[in-house]
DNA sequence: AGTAGAGGCGTTTTT
DNA sequence: CGCCTCTACT
């Protein structure tokens, strides 16, 4: 250890986290109140006690969760030991162990993101002719991914699922979901998850051996967790139960995904004798903003009581605003924000809006744009999800897994090459009375003309086709082909792959079918950008194409290391929200129907009213977005709102009645902003005169 | 293969 | 209302 590690840094409470060590322990990290400190410290800890690097395990949810702890231990202990650390996300976890057992798995794999898997749905749909896709293709995905998470063969779910239309779908579907699966040889995101737990369960040899390898295991979130993470971990820990989980059950705002709040209410149950650490001083928010989150909070039943406290001064009151429309609310956010930085010491970078829905963006979106300000959406659609970066990506999978029939009927005709629909049935049926893959189907195409010979056993009889399609469907072999060799021989893989693409005619398509010069331009440049991220990891890992396409699939959000966040106002849903902070937090569109969403409030229809509706996770997504202001928090809602055409008036949310009203000050939208004092109404005017002579630049 | 027009739908989405 | 998807036509 190159530096002893300062206890007395820390609150008694993270104290006592950071240093029980041994058996089962639960931490229970309000808002704030520095709960990446302890973990980072608690890793510290353990390394100072002389437990070996390479036996400590920290699990979080997201890439960036992961990254940032990777990041806060090193600059504890050094980056030579954090190296042989493992830090990383469930998903991650469960890629490598399955990876490293793959002789127990028995194929290599690739992974399968939600849009992979929808086209395995859509597929099915089609292949069982239940008439057609007037059915909600990820209402079906979402039933499956449910019971795979919740560990129910499809037998069980049979047995336990609704008499409901999708059910029986899902019910029907579930099965032949999982042998596509496997014979594309693909795993999808749940099982990452899954199949370790399988595995540790079958085979008493790899249980042991990584039951041995991480002797002392953390989890973060641990309020997000689900059935199957929870087994995941579980297995990894039954041997010495060194685990320490890390959540607030009142940040759980991932239910309808699986979470289980369970896991961490029951946490003394399903660990006996567990240690439980309270952290209740919050080190981020003003007395009055605590004060709102609490009240908020407490109005929930199921929870581990706690209260968040501060030694903080007691700062301002928040603003309560009604504005008349989302617009008028939009526009007062633009302008507020614009008078704090004008007026007090802020920057845009300090602000953040926070709605329950992303359709809510929009308004805001134009009102910043009118006021000239920058911003960013958090989430939208991800670099590695536009569409030009995701056929290469399927080129290069096909190429290394042909099997991958996914990866093959997304590119098979594009960009076009006269292999249409009917070519493509020709070829699945024949793949289907072969019981080959669709690729080698098109394999036997190309060397036996599937086209001109035989009439089908069952089919009407084959008109002639003139060879095209077999021309075609072997002209697309060869470029497989191609690829492949290319790939293996090169130098380097990112010459290797344009050369591929190139050859695929991805880069010309491009260029021609944009709308615009501009748009082509843009296109182009992603292209190239996922080029180079290929070549920066070749640089970093060696050439190991099929960890990257693995890896990439696991990475959705983009690693905005690049975007220069720090002068931009941030705009982001209440769940993205979490784990984020900012000076100043606008919660707009605070309203019934909005926040409690219609959907939570009426789960069977618009026109049933359900009075038995939990709305538990709505109220805790309102005390996230409550906890991520530090100083100013801006309440608003809309008086009237437009849904579908019509206007109609708005109800206030009913969590805006559980804020005691001493702690805020009411603001009309429209009206004029308090009197400013005047050296800040003259730091204002300054600094607009400033902002126009930046325009004319 | 590409596109115009109809029709349907409208919550959140760590990996 | 506005977007996205599908269909039917060219």
């Amino acid at each position: 250890m190159p530096v002893a590690l300062r206890l007395d840094e820390l609150n008694p409470p993270q104290r006592e986290a950071v240093t029980t060590v041994d058996g089962p322990v639960l931490v229970l990290a309000g808002a704030g109140s520095g709960k990446t400190r302890v973990i980072t410290y608690r890793v510290a800890h353990l390394l100072e006690r002389g437990v070996p690097p390479e036996a400590i395990l920290a699990v979080s949810f997201t890439n960036k969760a992961a990254d940032e702890m990777g990041e806060r231990v090193e600059k504890l202990v050094g980056p030579r030991i954090a190296r042989r650390l493992t830090m990383s996300t469930f998903h991650s976890l469960g890629m490598n162990l399955l990876k490293a057992e793959k002789k127990s798995l028995g194929f290599a794999f690739t992974i399968y993101d939600a849009s992979d898997q929808l086209g395995v749905v859509r597929e099915l749909l089609r292949r069982v002719s239940i008439d057609d896709r007037k059915f909600d293709t990820k209402a079906i995905l979402f039933r499956i991914s449910g019971a795979k998470n919740k560990f129910l063969s499809p037998e069980e779910y049979q047995a336990q699922a609704g008499d409901h239309e999708y059910d029986l779908i899902a019910a029907d579907l579930y099965p032949k979901y999982q042998e596509a699966l496997r014979n594309f040889h693909a795993l999808d995101f749940d099982d990452l998850i899954v199949e370790p737990v399988r595995l540790l369960d079958r085979d008493a040899d790899v249980r042991a051996r990584w039951q041995d390898r991480f002797r002392y295991v953390m989890v973060d979130e641990y309020q997000d967790t689900n059935r199957a993470q929870f087994n995941l971990m579980s297995h990894l820990v039954r041997a010495h139960n060194n685990l320490c989980v890390v959540g607030d059950d009142d940040q759980s705002i991932y239910g309808w995904r699986g979470a289980e709040a369970g896991h961490i209410l029951e946490f003394e149950r399903h660990f006996p004798g567990a240690h439980v650490v309270k952290l209740e001083e919050n080190y981020r928010s003003t007395p009055a903003i605590l004060d709102a989150a609490n009240a908020v909070i407490s109005h929930n039943a199921k929870r581990h009581p706690k209260r968040l406290w501060t030694a903080r001064r007691p700062g301002e009151k928040l603003q309560m605003v009604v504005a008349d429309d989302p617009e008028v609310e939009a526009r007062f956010v633009a302008e507020e924000i614009e008078i704090l930085c004008g007026t007090r010491s802020y920057k845009p970078g300090d602000c953040a809006v926070l709605y329950r829905s992303n359709i809510q963006s929009k308004p805001l979106e134009e009102a910043l744009r009118m006021q000239r300000l920058n911003y960013r959406v958090v989430g939208g659609q991800s670099f590695f999800d536009r569409k030009e970066v995701k056929d290469a990506i399927a080129y290069l999978k096909l190429a290394l897994s042909p099997r991958d029939e996914i990866s093959l009927r997304r590119v098979i005709n594009y960009p076009a090459r006269g292999i249409g629909a009917t070519t493509l049935d020709r070829l699945a049926g024949h793949a289907r009375e072969r019981g080959i893959t669709l690729f080698d189907a098109c394999m036997h195409a190309r060397a036996t003309s599937l086209f001109d010979a035989t009439p089908q056993p069952s089919g009407a009889p084959i008109e002639d086709v003139g060879g095209k399609p077999q021309q075609a469907v072997t002209a697309f072999c060869d470029l497989i082909d191609r690829g492949r060799s290319l790939l293996a021989s090169k130098t380097n893989l990112k010459s290797a792959a344009r050369e591929f693409l190139e050859a695929a005619g991805l880069s010309d398509d491009l260029r021609g079918a944009a709308a615009s010069p501009i748009q082509a331009q843009r296109r182009l440049e992603n292209l190239e950008g996922f080029l180079e991220s290929l070549d920066r990891f070749e640089q970093r890992e060696g050439r190991n194409l099929s960890s990257f396409l693995n890896r990439l699939s696991l990475q959705t959000q983009d690693d905005d290391a690049e975007t220069d966040k720090s002068d931009v106002v941030t705009l982001v849903t209440l769940h993205g929200a979490k784990g984020l902070e900012f000076p100043v937090v606008f919660l707009v569109g605070l309203e019934e129907e909005l926040l409690p969403h219609r959907r939570t409030l009426y789960p069977n229809g618009p026109d049933v009213p359900d009075a038995n509706v939990d709305l538990g996770e709505e109220r805790r997504l309102m005390y996230v977005g409550i906890t991520r202001a530090r100083e100013h928090l801006y309440l608003t809602r809309a008086a009237n709102r437009a849904f579908r055409a019509s206007a109609r008036p708005r109800t206030p949310s009913r969590f805006l009645d559980e804020i005691p009203e001493a702690l805020y000050d009411r603001r009309d939208a429209s009206a004029p902003p308090p009197a400013a004092s005047p050296e800040d109404a003259d730091a204002f005017a300054r600094a607009a005169l400033e902002k126009m002579l930046k325009m004319t630049d």
